[in-house]
DNA sequence: CAAAATACGTAACATACGATACAGCGCTCC
DNA sequence: GGAGCGCTGTATCGTATGTTACGTATTTTG
């Protein structure tokens, strides 16, 4: 049963030729905003000519543009009335594929940081924002992409940032770099990697600090870690979910830019002057 | 301060004419929708004539009624995507000291899922389970990450699928090996990348199925795209956030996962009996 | 109570909006 | 490779919509 004019879309999206879909999509995308304007900004939004529109709207089965506008407001003027039934997509009762996976997703997080004080957070973001030393950051089979992110965004607030790739090998060599005033980012959930155990070990043997964010079941590097993140993992899924690590990275990555910001950093400055 | 239109109404109420006052009352008995409607329509509910409803956004401050219109849009669509508005109703479970951050971050999932339906999910992972061509996977700056979690995953359920990584111009010449049957899934939130913009065009010259990830602001790609995903990227820090799409392509990988198996593809129980 | 000022609706008006006809283009299928 | 079909944008048209002018009704004030 179709109940919502998103799910209309939804529905024959499939069927639509390319003009048609893209007005569907920017309709989607700031759904219904865009549907409550003019013919002309509708068209302008989706970067087609009005008359797509208008056709776009035809084929939905309304017989003209008002009409149509007028749905949505009745829809709209729903949902403000009962603020519970606020889900635009159905509760996806019984074989539902997708509800299941957000929710336990949701929950991880929510798992994830009660577990997670506030202090713990700060005293790694300042950790990280210390810049008295170099930081390597390194994940396993499934993980390394968030080292990456990390990465990624803290070679922009702060130099000395290295992202290990490649070839055990290759940064099994980085090892010599490293000294007591190097930390190290280890993502690491099962199956943990015997080849990251032992990288961490020689590292914490250098007297590196290391920072483990790892699933709820410990990976074995806990051991010589600093400090733990224990994310949840499980979802209902042939995969285990890195969700929940995902975002107390970015919350790391948030907190260590906020610390550096404070400290008055140069290189932020000039940063924020570039973008 | 004045921070609504129905505040700026309740303000003034006092000052105004019987036939004004009326179409105030009006409109505040059943905020904002007859605002949206015209001014006829507005009229009729009020009982008054249309002029007096002219005087009467005229007194609210407002040049004309195209103009409150707008501000009542703008108003609404403040209240359907802020978590602020919403956090009346789930007033922040658990107690104490939950991270700003982690609130929008689940609001951003949230409010993702809610523009996503069940079905748009299928399609995509229809295509990606679709095994008659190639999966090509590549990401932005800070998004490149999130391509190679998905590829890491992909990879191993099915053949043929190949994250675009390094330089511009090395993934630039595998162009060459695409073709209408193949799917490129590309992460694009902004600033977009004119490169991968370019890129995407050529590709969907060559007739190559674009699924695009992108923000809610959607990207140019779009444009090309077969399959749009608009994830919400808005938090309090000074970065955009990728959680909500990492939610979305873990999503997916599930559903593709589960399409597979549901073929009863060889390599599937291969893998699992590799686990 | 008279006279003025304000409030309100009717009716004419102009504009901007949605709708339509048509032509160019690309694609698919013989 | 050619013919046919479907998709899309440009230009045009009719009209619904917001706007304004004006006259009547109602209230206010000296």
């Amino acid at each position: 049963m179709i109940s919502s004019i998103a799910e209309l879309i939804a529905d024959r999206l499939g069927t639509m030729p390319a003009s048609e879909r893209r007005a569907a999509q920017t309709l989607i995308a700031s759904y219904p905003m865009i549907g409550l304007k003019t013919v002309a900004e509708f068209s302008a939004a989706a970067g087609v000519s009005s008359p797509t529109i208008l056709r776009f709207v035809a084929r939905l089965g309304f017989q003209n543009y008002p009409e149509f506008q007028s749905s949505l407001q009745d829809e709209l003027a729903a949902q403000l009335q009962s603020p519970a039934t606020r889900t635009l997509n159905p509760p996806s009762p019984g074989g539902g594929t997708v509800s299941p996976m957000l929710e336990a997703t949701l929950d991880n997080m929510r798992e994830t940081f009660r577990h997670l004080s506030d202090k713990q957070l700060a005293d790694i973001a300042a950790r990280l924002a210390d810049r008295r030393g170099k930081t390597f950051l390194i994940g396993g089979r499934f993980t390394d992409p968030l080292a990456r992110y990390m990465a990624a965004h803290l070679a922009i607030i702060q130099p000395d940032v290295f992202h290990l790739a490649g070839q055990e090998s290759m940064w099994r060599d980085r090892l010599i770099d490293m000294g007591k005033r190097d930390v190290l980012v280890i993502f690491d959930i099962r199956r943990y990697q015997d080849s990251l155990v032992r990288f961490a070990e020689k590292a914490h043997q250098r007297g590196v600090q290391i920072v483990l964010f790892t699933d709820q079941w410990l990976s074995p590097i806990a051991r010589f870690a600093r400090h733990v993140i224990a994310g949840r993992t499980a979802v209902p899924s042939a995969w285990d979910s890195s969700a929940a690590l995902f975002v107390v990275a970015e919350t790391l990555i948030g907190a260590v830019t906020r610390q550096l910001e404070a400290k008055g950093a140069k290189r932020i400055r000039e940063m924020e002057s570039l973008r």
